[in-house]
RNA sequence: GACCCCAUCGUCUAGCCCGGUCCAGGACAUCGCCCUUUCACGGCGGUAACACGGGUUCGAAUCCCGUUGGGGUCGCCA
């Protein structure tokens, strides 16, 4: 039988990278056995589910590459995917537990009654959990399914759908664990086999603590939301790669590998059960290590949002080695774009402080302008043979040039950046900078 | 409080199921050196872990029990 799975968020607020995580596992499941993915939207709750958000959860799944075959904006045999519009669904599978006596009401509500003997999970990655009740269960094990005021809760739905959806595999966060002898309760009620289940392990803050979206801590909270990860400026196939990383790992010592890869190497046993702290240092450094591998056409599609039109492909060509996030371009261009840039004091201070630097960048400007063929050959020439006439070390030229022209102690190779720069601009530079100084 | 899950360097992990090849391997971070026109990149090297206590065994990171610590669940939230 064909692999079915299934990613089921609800529509209130950004989009946890928790959740994330979950699909992207829910994902690469289907993917490697060639199986079905499934989006299902559930909006039950009306009063906290935005249109907004729906955008959000679909931009975001479509940013990391994660398709689905079946869903919203795709359709498929198991509509309608929003649970808001299969209420008649729910009513009819409520009626059929009543009329088993399996459901009663009591106080405006529809309770489940739930089996008084234990039920075990047989869970692909935790093994076989059986849970005993909790003290607070042990009077009274039934649980509502349809509240008084008529809508039907999570569990219920989220089986009802599982069931209707013909779904095989819940591949779900760790926290739905101890929930599921409720959710298998329910399905044996319906007189069918449950799904097989993998809870996979959270993610926590760096501290260990719960990743929220809502932590009164900003930074952790920023932390718990995909969209951050977009305006910092990561790449959607860094972050994608650092997620695969988190409980599972292909085990042959490889941190960054191709997707493909991953969905060959991919499977549910070989998850970890211990959760995992996010470092955000780590993805900045795969976010790094895929902007360097990128073509510079990837890289100019995804640096545009960040650039506010300055997309000039030899200046990015120039500085796309540098960048660990797309967020930093600006800073790393903008002198290419403006001439009214700032000029870093510690720079100025660093390699301009010797005092005959003006009359070596009015030297230097001089003799730019005799070169003949401005290009990283002319440029390194002239200014190499300039510091040998004047008898110092290159770098004597190279560093007060590289600070007069961008402001900046570190760049791009400074005769790349000449080059793009163009010899008028370079030389208005250096005489303004030697104005400048004696001011 | 009850119940469930988990426990290898600061972090992510390999090894654990099928005890010996592990005085525990890789990566990020960090420190030092090299390369170098800057910053990065790259190269080389260093610091750094089997939570603790009992067993079982000739032998335990690997199996068992307990303790501690972390996480989760016990809603007419999802």
């Amino acid at each position: 039988m064909s692999v079915r799975v299934r990613f089921a968020p609800s529509p209130t607020g950004f989009l946890h990278i928790g959740s994330v995580r979950t699909a992207l596992f829910n994902w690469l499941y289907a993917r490697h056995t060639g199986g079905t993915f499934v989006l299902r939207i559930e909006d039950t709750d009306a009063a906290r589910n935005t249109e907004q958000s729906l955008r959000t959860i679909l931009d975001g799944l479509k940013w990391l590459g994660l398709d689905w075959d079946e869903g919203p904006e795709k359709g498929g045999s198991c509509g309608p995917y929003f649970q808001s519009q299969r209420a008649d669904l729910y009513r009819k599978r409520v009626r059929q537990l009543l009329d088993a006596g399996i459901a009663y009401e009591r106080e405006g509500a529809i309770r489940f009654k739930m089996p008084r003997t234990p039920i075990t999970v047989p869970d692909l990655i935790a093994g076989n959990v059986t849970r005993e009740l909790a003290d607070r269960e042990l009077q009274d094990p039934d649980f509502v399914i349809v509240r008084s005021d008529g809508n039907p809760v999570f569990h219920f739905v989220n089986v009802v759908d599982d069931l209707e959806m013909k779904i095989t595999h819940v591949i779900r966060g760790e926290d739905h664990l101890s929930n599921t002898p409720k959710h298998i309760a329910l399905f044996r009620a319906f007189g069918v086999e449950p799904p097989k289940y993998a809870h996979i392990p959270m993610i926590l803050n760096p501290d260990g603590t719960k990743m929220s979206k809502s932590d009164p801590d900003p930074q952790k909270a920023r932390l718990a939301s995909l969209q951050t990860y977009l305006n910092e400026g990561y790449v959607p196939e860094a972050v994608r790669n650092y997620l695969c990383l988190l409980g599972w790992s292909p085990k042959d010592n490889r941190e960054i590998l191709p997707i493909d890869d991953v969905i060959r190497l991919f499977d549910l046993p070989q998850i970890l059960r211990a959760n995992a702290r996010f470092d955000l240092a780590k993805l900045t450094w795969i976010n790094a290590e895929y902007i360097r591998a990128m073509s510079l056409e990837r890289f100019i599609e995804l640096a545009r949002p960040f650039v506010g039109g300055h997309d000039d492909p030899k200046v990015l060509g120039l500085v796309k080695e540098k960048v660990k996030l797309l967020k930093e371009l600006p800073d790393w261009t903008s002198y290419f774009f403006t001439d009214d840039y700032p000029f870093d004091p510690e720079a100025v201070k660093k390699s301009c402080s010797a005092p005959q630097t003006s009359e070596r960048l009015t030297k230097l400007a001089d003799r730019f302008a005799t070169v003949n063929s401005w290009d990283v050959a002319g440029i390194e020439t002239a200014l190499k043979a300039l510091a040998a006439e004047l008898g110092v070390k290159t770098g004597e030229l190279i560093h007060p040039c590289r600070v007069a022209v961008s402001g900046k102690s570190a760049g791009p190779s400074l005769y790349h950046m000449l080059e793009v720069l163009g010899r008028d601009r370079v030389l208005a530079r250096l005489r303004r900078a030697v104005d400048r100084s004696k001011k």
